[in-house]
DNA sequence: CTATGCACTGGATCAATGATCCGGTGCTCG
DNA sequence: CGAGCACCGGATCATTGATCCAGTGCATAG
């Protein structure tokens, strides 16, 4: 993880990660399969930091809305971890989190019909949104951005509307815009929970 | 192209590409600086498929899903796309289809204190939503997602929220989820439209 | 017709890396 | 005290991205 946080993905090698723990590189592979499995593990540890709220009575907007901050923090916190993103999440950690997630739609009222498309909504919405803005604030560090931004005035009649009313560049920017986003996928859940448009299929708040 | 498509972007390899072309490996290298350099094109390549509506008169709602749909249907066909998703992306065709996207925000009245948000909503919600779902069907190919079923059948007293309604499994599943969340995200957007709530600053339609 | 220059090619080669083989090493428990 | 086992690591291999440099063929100038 420290390796990992300091150096980044693309430098963890499974000699360096040895002899930053004092061995030899073979002796990874007493515990550990793969170099996969060592990402797979770091990946699942990161989410054991995503707290999960637990009875906090605030109502199922403020969990989950804390659940996704909370998730979205973790991604950029580590920087490495959102280019990982495409690989299976397994991990006791990463089950958890959908767990309660799941739980806390249904809790809600959110019809099964929708609640699979509520569940990933959100999901991949934090995971695009991190992916994205990892994207922009780690592998450029600066140079790409700067050329990023370069190319995009040199262009700028082909691509008007970009140039003028660019991409997001202050950090206010992404966690404003982060939060807009959530904030319409909620309503949208929320407004499926109010007027039921699955004819035929009882909500499950009516049969309580 | 034909190689990525055919056996993913880890079984891309300079000396296999070079095979493939019926030249030498270092050759290539006469073309392109660096093996990142090739992924980037591809990547780029493929956004030339997707198709930019122009003057559809059906509204913006239309048109932008027209380029949503048409963007995931694209990363969906290439599914190594998704997993490279995670680097700048200033090809000539994305910036088009960037271009086009908040010029057709913008015109349909999004304020500009919104269409950062709703530009980067739509896109991170694509990204992830594709990243989500070739993860699920091309690494896996069958053998994780059966493995995943029967890892959370067997700990279904541990995640049982998640046993029961689990995730998403056929490809109908994918579609609706997906179409779900996106009217979710412009019901949001042209909410942002109707009602202004950024006092002391003028909509776009208003000076007009 | 020839010479010059240049776009382009590819065999040899290097360094880094993931992974395996196999012979140790030290601790524990009977 | 000795057997068994969890654990270690040097040597080694195959793969891969990338570079060096000696060509090769073609077009154009003289």
């Amino acid at each position: 993880m420290a390796l990992l946080d300091e150096e980044g993905a693309d430098r963890l090698t499974m000699r360096r990660l040895a002899e930053r723990l004092g061995t030899g590189s073979t002796t990874l592979y007493w515990h550990v399969k793969t170099k996969d499995d060592v990402l797979d593990l770091a990946l699942d540890t990161i989410f054991a930091e995503v707290e999960i709220p637990r009875e906090s009575g605030q109502g199922w907007r403020t969990d989950i809305t804390t659940l996704i901050n909370g998730w979205r923090a973790v991604l950029l916190r580590h920087s490495w971890s959102a280019a990982l993103l495409g690989r299976p999440m397994l991990g006791p950690n990463v089950l958890a989190r959908s767990e309660f997630l799941y739980a806390t739609l249904l809790d809600a009222g959110v019809t099964e019909s929708r609640l699979t498309a509520a569940a990933y909504g959100l999901s991949n919405y934090v995971i695009g949104s991190a992916l994205m803005q990892t994207t922009w604030l780690t592998s450029a560090e600066q140079a790409v951005r700067q050329a990023a931004r370069e190319h995009l005035h040199a262009t700028r009649e082909r691509y008007p509307t970009l140039a003028a009313h660019g991409p997001a560049v202050a950090d206010d920017d992404w966690e404003t815009g982060f939060a807009l986003g959530l904030t319409w996928l909620l309503d949208g859940i929320e407004t499926g929970i109010a007027t039921e448009d699955a004819p035929g299929r009882d909500s499950i708040r009516d049969r309580r």
